[in-house]
DNA sequence: AACGCGTGGCC
DNA sequence: TGGCCAAGCGT
């Protein structure tokens, strides 16, 4: 196999997609949008980095704000730890290598949240560095350039091997995006579009029709599960919890909850889980809203109670803070989607 | 090594 | 309509 850097880089210049993060080389820049684009698609990044610049133009910037307005800019972008390592990482720039970018391997991979891939594409594209960038797209279209097969494992560390021979010296970060572009919009996962592919003439999976042949994705069985939240007001005022860091939703705002067990008896769960945990006694009222939403492997059926506080302060344990917020605050807050949407129908019915 | 970690669009 | 999926990382 030689020569794929002509034909992809051609394929590249005609086709490739116009990206705010196309537009800059400031590797600040690109890191952001790579970690923004870690399990998550294109079109769904575009608002968030277009916002997030806005927000932080800088590694100053994010460094020195609160870690609790980086988490409202990542709302609804899922996979917060994302953030908290971004954050995390900024200031750690600022504070060991003195604001500066770091634009070694070594040191870009040390920081909290960058990864081989991360450090390979950040290098590549925003500093012309040789260094191949192997995400999911890479791999099945390495995978099929070269009709690897087998094991993931095996097939992953073969496709490393033959990332870094392919690899041009010239425009290695324009390469890297141009295969994982290729993945996303002509080798995808289903049926490929060999028809239009630039590459077709010298794909082996194609010559051995097993182009349809992708590494099966094992699916994690789906759990039905359910909770209730409160909201509970004092006088103007409702509560919120904040959720520890390490876990779902690690950081975020939301209404008390509790997960059901079958046979409990929803208000009384939520009363005894209130007092248990912020030692806060509250008399659980009408039912506000009810609705089903679906997070990583799970689907919850969520009942939201409107709740008032009839007792006690609160005091704060090992569950994390909590606090009395005004109606008005929720939107300066980052909460997990389906707490917004409680938030969302609190701020509509005022 | 295998698992936890979000979200909403798609067919 | 619901199961699948997307530019990974940390542990």
């Amino acid at each position: 196999m030689r020569g794929i850097a002509g034909p992809l880089l051609a394929w590249f210049d005609r086709h490739k997609r116009d990206l705010p993060w196309r537009r800059t080389s400031d590797p600040y820049r690109i890191w952001v949008s790579e970690v923004m684009l870690q399990q998550t698609q294109v079109d769904r990044v575009i608002g968030y980095y277009e916002r997030f610049m806005a927000a932080f133009p800088s590694v100053e910037a994010l460094a020195q704000t609160p870690l609790d307005e980086v988490l409202r800019h990542w709302e609804g972008l899922g996979y917060y730890s994302r953030a908290r390592n971004l954050h995390a990482a900024a200031q750690r720039v600022v504070g060991e290598h003195g604001g500066v970018f770091p634009r070694t391997y070594d040191a870009l991979r040390a920081l909290p949240g960058v990864g081989e891939y991360t450090a390979g594409a950040v290098l590549s594209i925003a500093c012309g560095d040789p260094l191949p960038a192997v995400d999911a797209n890479v791999i099945r279209v390495l995978a099929r350039l070269f009709a690897l097969q087998g094991d993931a494992t095996e097939v992953r560390r073969e496709v490393a091997l033959r990332a870094r021979e392919v690899l041009p010296e010239e425009r290695p970060g324009d390469f890297n995006q141009a295969l994982m572009e290729l993945g996303a919009l002509i080798c995808i996962p289903g049926r490929p579009g060999c028809l239009i592919c630039p590459l077709t003439d010298v794909c082996e999976a194609r010559r051995q029709g097993l182009q349809d042949r992708v590494p099966e994705a094992r699916s994690q069985p789906l759990r039905q599960m359910a909770e209730v939240a409160g909201v509970v007001y004092a006088g103007d005022r409702v509560l919120i919890a904040k959720r520890p860091v390490e876990g779902q939703w690690g950081g975020l705002w939301e209404f008390p909850s509790v997960p059901l067990r079958t046979g409990d008896e929803p208000r009384q769960v939520l009363g005894k889980h209130l007092l248990r945990t912020l030692s806060v006694e509250i008399e659980v009222g009408e039912r506000l809203t009810q609705f089903a939403y679906g997070v990583m492997n799970r689907r919850v059926e969520l009942a939201v109670h409107r709740c008032t506080h009839t007792g006690g302060e609160i005091a704060p344990t090992w569950h994390g803070e909590a606090r009395w917020a005004l109606a008005g605050e929720l939107e300066a807050l980052a909460m997990p989607s389906p707490h917004r949407t409680v938030a969302d129908l609190l701020a509509a019915e005022r």
